[in-house]
DNA sequence: CGAATTGAGTTTTTT
DNA sequence: ACTCAATTCG
């Protein structure tokens, strides 16, 4: 494609953003604006027209699934292989610098990535050791990522002057956290961004070296940038003064996790020849739709004036459903998506639920389960926060990294080898007093036999396992995990599903080497990116950003799960919150149902709740509010009563679900579903090789097989 | 040292 | 209600 067509493509407004080159740019993209095509356009164009190498574009995106897209989008759109890309996550780039510079920090090159969990057992380590309640280790946890995220060092923290109370003993936690850290040779996720921009503080060689390579710096998702990310790409921004950052504070969801929506002022201000560009025309909503959630957002204070429009047309009225319990709100939402199914303009793939927590799905999963219908729950539960794929990737960190304590301590007992807690105690004596690793400490107590025979063996035993997996450790980690699995015996105490995951982290290694396999892994969020499959998503709405459905269902509008409750005491997280469910509400295309029950399990307490505050801003004229009290006829369908066969025999089902017909231009079909009565009575066959159809009986002529 | 039982805490959101 | 961890018993 040439640069004309790419432009031609693009509306007044989408077009000056791609074409404003020189200089700092902020793109404000409102919800389904096209944003992404700017982005992947602009980088095409830098290509192209400004013919810059990629290797010169340093572009960011949220997820690392968003960067992939990004990079196929722009190879679709070019009609060429991409190498030498600079597109990822602020961790990835991060990480990608700090594998070849990290030297100047002190740190070596082949340092692991510590995640959350890794993170969380490090600093439960260390109250316990400092004699701190233990259980606090995750508001510590969560207070020193944010102390990273705004680039404050535990020396700095100190300094501050207001450590007394909790926060003297936070600091000494947080040092010894990142001593420990450097020790194990070990990066968490927010030493990433923080080390970088140090590196770069320290190093003025290297961040020029940087401020060159990169002549072009694009940010997609901006309003979710903490400080330390910021500082970032202001750093490197700062040479060749070429930055197009594209965001919406309206979407702007992560402050939990330190993201700052100031952020797009601090850009105004660093930035005074800033140009601010607005896309205003929303291609993915009807009118409807952006009517309601506009009018829901509209209440949030701090944020920037916009008006989204649409040519879309109306569309559905949004509706609210309020149901009297979370089972019955669940079937209702399967039934409905039943109907829309059946109805045959929307296939499950189209169609998403919504919800605050993930705990909500499983009622929905249930009632979906019951109603046949396909779905996939997205994010949830990680596939690498599995204990045995933990277990095995320690394994491999191990072999890489001796070092790594806190991998150490995952696997020294792990399976069973006789090696208890008075050992471990022993061992961690010994490491504290000589300041050297775990792995060493194992090591001096071998070599000096400064234990009983029995203790000595064993520990022998598990440095020479070590070694001996080591040393095949060039081999393809797929070879090394079986050399694990084998010589520890790992799988033999195991469940067949957790041998099936093993067998899974296997096949996802195929080919790779180990250090760039670690990488990737600790980097990557879901294995599970199997778009495959006609089926329905359930995930969170921070999941949800950045996708579209033309049916979603937003679900729990109540008190204090939408807004949470944690959100309450603060006006700032109500925004959040409100934010949250404006980006639910935007996700639609053509219908938004929102639903809510009167009555829900918390805990294992009922609880009455009552229908969420923002459902109150929307205009009466919008939104239809309907109160159901469980509809008769889902009553009847439940398998239970069978109503049908025994009432009514005349009505009996003729085409029951697998049963296989005829029809006279598409061959023989099994049933997929029967539905409707006497006349109006439809079927939805499956007709291999043309798909499903929906057929009224009536007319259809169809003879049973 | 390991297995089993009891007990506590847990549920925001994610790179 | 359910999971994970500490404690206790064998």
């Amino acid at each position: 494609m040439n640069a004309r067509s790419l432009i031609n493509q693009l509306n007044p407004q989408q077009k000056e953003a791609l074409l404003h080159t020189d200089g700092p740019l902020l793109i404000l993209a409102g919800a389904g604006s096209g944003k992404t095509r700017v982005i992947t356009y602009k980088y095409a164009y830098l290509l192209k027209e400004k013919n810059l190498p990629s290797s010169s574009i340093f572009a960011v995106t949220f997820t690392n699934k968003a960067a992939d897209e990004m990079k196929s989008r722009i190879c679709s759109i070019l009609g060429c292989e991409l190498n030498h890309t600079w597109i990822g996550t602020f961790h990835s780039q991060c990480n990608r610098i700090l594998r070849s510079e990290i030297k100047a920090l002190g740190y070596s090159t082949d340092f692991v990535i510590y995640d959350e969990s890794d993170q969380h057992s490090l600093i439960r380590h260390i109250l316990k050791e400092l004699n701190i309640y233990e259980a606090l280790y995750k508001g510590v946890a969560t207070r020193i990522s944010n102390l990273k995220a705004s680039l404050i060092s535990p020396e700095e923290f100190i300094s501050s002057g207001d450590s007394y109370g909790f926060d003297e003993k936070l600091a000494k936690v947080y040092m010894r956290y990142q001593d420990e850290l450097k020790r194990c040779n070990a990066l968490d996720f927010d030493d990433l961004i923080m080390l970088t921009v140090r590196l770069f503080q320290e190093r003025e060689d290297l961040l020029k070296k940087y401020q060159e390579r990169f002549q072009y710096i694009l940010v997609d998702e901006f309003q979710d940038t903490n400080y330390s990310q910021y500082m970032l790409v202001k750093m490197l921004a700062s040479g060749h003064r070429q930055l197009s950052v594209v965001g919406d504070d309206d979407q702007s969801i992560y402050r939990f996790r330190g993201a700052e929506v100031r952020n797009i002022t601090r850009l105004e201000k660093d930035f005074p020849d800033l140009k601010i560009i607005k896309l205003e025309q929303n291609y993915r909503c009807t009118q409807n739709i952006l009517d309601v959630s506009g009018a829901v957002i509209a209440e949030n204070k701090s944020r920037k004036q916009k008006r989204l429009w649409t040519d879309r047309g109306r569309g559905d009225k949004v509706c609210f459903y309020w149901l009297p319990n979370e089972e019955d709100e669940a079937k209702y939402i399967a039934r409905t998506i039943r109907e829309i199914y059946l109805k045959g303009k929307y296939t499950y793939r189209d169609i998403a639920i919504l919800y605050r927590i993930n705990m909500q799905s499983r009622a929905i999963e249930e009632a979906l389960r019951k109603e046949r219908i396909p779905y996939r729950v997205v994010g949830g539960i990680g596939f690498y926060e599995r204990a045995e794929v933990k277990d095995i990737l320690a394994y491999l960190r191990i072999i890489q990294n001796p070092h790594d304590n806190v991998s150490l301590r995952r696997i020294i007992n792990t399976p069973p080898r006789g090696i208890g807690a008075a050992t471990i105690n022993k061992i961690e004596h010994v490491s504290k007093k000589e300041g050297i690793s775990l792995y060493d400490a194992i090591s001096d107590i071998c070599s000096k036999k400064s234990s009983s025979p029995t203790v000595v063996e064993r520990l022998r035993d598990f440095i020479e396992l070590i070694e001996r997996l080591s040393s095949i450790r060039t081999q393809p980690v797929s070879e090394v995990i079986k050399e694990i699995v084998e010589l520890t015996g790992y799988a033999e105490s195991l469940s067949e599903e957790r041998i099936q995951n093993i067998a899974e982290l296997m096949a996802s290694a195929e080919g790779a080497e180990l250090g760039e396999f670690l990488d990737r892994v600790s980097l990557i969020t879901r294995l599970d990116d199997s778009v495959e499959g006609d089926r329905v998503s359930l995930m969170t709405f921070h999941t949800a950003k950045g996708l579209e459905f033309s049916v979603v269902f937003i679900t729990g509008l109540e008190e204090g799960l939408l807004p949470y409750f944690k959100a309450f005491e603060s006006d700032e997280e109500l925004e959040e919150e409100r934010r949250l469910f404006y980006v639910g509400m935007t996700r639609a295309k053509d219908h938004l149902y929102l639903t809510g029950a009167k009555k829900r399990r918390v805990f294992s307490k009922l609880q009455d709740q009552e229908p969420s505050r923002f459902l109150f801003s929307i205009p009466k004229n919008c939104c239809r509010w309907v109160e159901k009290a469980i509809c008769k006829h889902y009553q009847e369908a439940t398998p239970k009563e069978k109503p049908r066969k025994a009432a009514s025999p005349a009505f009996k089902v003729p085409y029951k679900t697998g049963c296989r017909v005829r029809h006279p231009k598409w061959g023989v079909g099994v049933v997929r579903d029967c539905y409707g009565e006497g006349e109006d009575l439809k079927v939805a066959v499956n007709f291999p090789g043309v798909g499903v159809k929906r057929l009224a009986v009536k007319f259809a002529h169809l003879e049973r097989v």
